[in-house]
DNA sequence: GATGAATGAGTTTTCATTCAT
DNA sequence: CATGAATGAAAACTCATTCAT
C-alpha cells in the first residue's frame, strides 16, 4: 500500500499537503508519536479523517512519512554528502559547509524546522522493529559511517566504546538542534554566522581524538 | 492532602508499594508521563484502581512523588555535595567520586535504574509550571550551579552561551546514563572500574576550558 | 463546531434522533442535568459512545442543543408573541389563547412533555454563566418584560419588589406545568378545555393588580 | 438499625455533630441529594468516612436524619400548632404569627437556612417510596391538612382540584423561601418586619375564596 | 477520489460502600 | 468506639480505525 516510490499522496494539491504537513508537525513534535492526537491534526488542517486514511495507512505511516520526507529535502537540498569522501584535513571543515547549508535551507522551508522535535522523539518508540524505529536506526546507522571513517582517519577518538561515542555524540546534536530553534529569533547576524563554527567545534571537544586548544 | 512530610502511602505494605513502584516505574520509562497508561501500571502491580487514588491524588502526583523519592534516595545515599565547596584542583576528580557512589546505590536499589527513563521525559512536559516541570527546572538549576562554579574556579570554558553549555551537559548526562543501562549487564568488572574515570574525562572534553590532552 | 445553523445533527436519522431525544429528555427530567448518565441514555437509545460525540460536543451540548430545540418548537408553534403588543383589556386573555396554543403543540409532540421537567432543573446550575444557566435567564428575562409590561399597564400588582413577583410568577409556571403532565393522561375533554381559563384565572390571583372576584 | 428513637448519634460529640450537619448541609443544599458527595462532605468536616458508617446506613439516611431534625427544630422551637384548632377569623393571621417566629428560630439557628434548598430537592427523588420521598410526602400531607381545614372554614377557594391547590401552595412556599434566603442581607429592618404580613398575603391572594382588595 | 458516519476499546477520575482491626 | 484500607462500578470523554457510499 504504502508504497514509498509511487503515492496517492503525491496527487494531493500542494495547498492541502502543506496544511496537513504543517498541523502534524507542530503537534508530532508538541506531543510525540503516542501523544499526538490524530483529531488534533485533522482539525488544524481541515482535513477529514477519511482522507487522511485515503492517503495513508495509520497514524504511523503519517509518521514515518514526514520524517522520510523530511530527511529527503534535507539530503537533497544540502546536497550529496558520501562518508568516504571525507579526509583528514577537511574532516571538521566538511560538517560546517554542512551546517551551513542546513540552516540555509531550513531557513526556507519553516516546517521542517520541527523536524528535530519529531525525530528525536524516534528514540523511544517501545515498538521493536517499528517503522518508527527502523528509521531513527537509519540515521543512526549514517552518524555511525561517518565516526567510523572518523576514526580510520584518525581525527576521532578511539578511546570509548563506538556505541558510547554514537550515542553522546546524537544526544549533543539533538541538544544543539533544540537550543538553536529555541534561540533563534533572539540571535543576532553575526551570532549566526559563528554558529556553524562554534558548535562544530563543541563536536570536536567531544569526540576528536587531538585536543582542539580548547576555549580561549 | 498529597503532604510530602506524612502520607498514607508511607503505611502501604512494603511488598505492595515496590510492585507499584516498579511497575510504574517501568511504565513511565517506556512511555513517558502523557503516553503511561494507569490501567497497564494497576494491571501489572495488581491494585486496584480506587487504592491508587487512596494513595495519591491523581496520575501526576503518582509520577512526582515517584521522581522526588527517587532523588531523595539518590541525594541520601550519595551524600550531600555542596558545589561552592568545589575548587579548581579537585573539580573534576569530586564528579568521578560522586559516579563511583551513584553506581553503588543504583546498584542495591534495582528500580533506581528506570529513574533517568523517567526524569529525562521531564524535558517534553508541556504544562507550564507544572509539578513535574518544576521538577526537571530543579535539577536544571543545580547543573546550572556547578557550572557557574566551574567557570568562577576557571576549570569550565566561558566561549559558549551559558545555556548552550547546560543543555549539552544534560544531554551528554542523558546520554551517558541510557548507555550505562542498556549496556550494565554486557560489562566486565574492569570495564565498570574504570567507567566513572572515562565518563567524567567525557564532560571534561565537551566543557572543561582546558583541553585534556585528547585521548591516547 | 457545535453551530446552531448547520449541525452534523440534522442529518442524523430521523429516527435515530427521535429515539435519543426520547432518552435523553426522559433521563434528564427525571435527574437533572449533573445527576443523568450519558450511559443511561446511551443505553436507552442504543446509541454508541462515540457516535454521540460525533453529533454533540460533551454532555452540556446535548442538554442545551435540546432545550433550545423545545424552545425553538414551541415559539415558532405557538406563534411570535410581542409584549410590547398587549393592551390591558386583553392582557390575561392573550394568555389563555396562548395557553390553547401551547396544549395543542405539545398535544402533537409528544416529547415536548418532558420539557419543562429539563428546563426548570436550570436554575440550579451552579456554573456562573454556562450555557445552561444563560439559557434559564433568557426565559426569566421574558417573564419579566411580560410582568414589566403588565404593570405599565396597571394591570398587574406593584406592591411587592419586582424579583419577588417574577420568582412566584415561575414559580406557579412550574408548578402547574408538572401538574398538567402529571395528570393528562386522567382528565376529561371537558376539564382540558376548561383548563386555560382556569389556570390563567390562578396567576390573575396571584400578581394582579385587581381582585378577580375570587372563586364561586 | 437506624431506629429514630434512639440513636448512636445522639452519642457524637456535639461539635463534631454540628460540623458535620453543618458540611453535608451546605453540600446537600448545593448540589442536591444525588449530586452530593459523601467524600466532599467528609473532607470539609474532617469526620471520617467510617465514622460517618458508623453513625449512618448510608446517604440516604444521613440526609433524611438531617431533614428530619430540622424539621424536628423547627417545629419544636416554633411551637406546635394544630390545623383543626384554625378558625376562619384568625386563619391567616395564624400563619402571620407562625413566619414571625420562623425567622427568628432560623436567625438564632444559622445552619437551618440550609434546610429549604435540601428540603425542596426532595421531590424529584425518582426511588418510589425512597426514605428521602417519603418525607416529601409527609411534608405535603402536611400542608394538605391544612388546605382541607381553610376549606372547610370556608376561608380556602373550592374551584380548583385539591392536589393543584396544594402544589401551587408548595411552590409558592419554595419561591418564597428562596427569594428571602438570596435577598436576606440586603433587606431593611422595616422591610423583614412587613414581610409576615406582605408574603402570607400572597399566599391569600393565590388560594383565598375571597378577594383580599387586591394591592394598592 | 473523497468523505460522513459509526464504533469498540481506551483514557483518568470519583463514587458509595464494606470490612478487618 | 473509631478508622484506615480496599474495592467494583460508574462517571465523562478521546482514541485510532473502518466502511458504505
Amino acid at each position: 500500500m504504502a508504497n514509498a516510490m509511487s503515492r496517492r499522496l503525491d496527487k494531493l494539491d500542494a495547498e492541502r499537503q502543506k496544511r496537513l504537513f504543517e498541523s502534524a508537525a507542530e503537534e508530532f513534535a508538541a506531543h510525540g508519536f503516542d501523544g499526538a492526537s490524530l483529531n488534533r491534526i485533522l482539525e488544524k488542517s481541515g482535513m477529514s479523517k477519511s482522507s487522511l486514511y485515503y492517503y495513508f495507512d495509520d497514524k504511523a505511516d503519517l509518521f514515518t512519512t514526514m520524517i522520510e520526507r523530511s530527511l529527503a529535502v534535507l539530503f537533497k537540498e544540502i546536497g550529496g554528502f558520501d562518508p568516504t569522501a571525507l579526509d583528514a584535513a577537511t574532516f571538521w571543515y566538511t560538517f560546517e559547509e554542512l551546517y551551513r547549508r542546513a540552516i540555509t535551507v531550513v531557513d526556507r522551508n519553516a516546517w521542517l524546522v520541527q523536524f528535530g522535535g519529531m525525530f528525536y522523539r524516534l528514540r523511544s518508540d517501545p515498538r521493536q522493529g517499528s517503522a518508527t524505529g527502523r528509521l531513527f536506526l537509519a540515521v543512526r546507522k549514517w552518524i555511525t559511517l561517518i565516526i567510523e571513517r572518523g576514526q580510520a582517519l584518525g581525527v576521532v577518538r578511539t578511546d570509548l566504546p563506538q556505541s558510547l561515542l554514537i550515542d553522546s555524540t546524537m544526544s549533543l546534536l539533538e541538544s544543539l538542534d533544540r537550543w538553536v530553534v529555541a534561540h533563534w529569533s533572539q540571535l543576532k547576524e553575526t551570532e549566526k554566522d559563528a554558529m556553524p563554527q562554534k558548535h562544530i567545534a563543541l563536536f570536536r571537544s567531544l569526540i576528536s581524538s587531538q585536543p582542539t586548544g580548547g576555549a580561549h
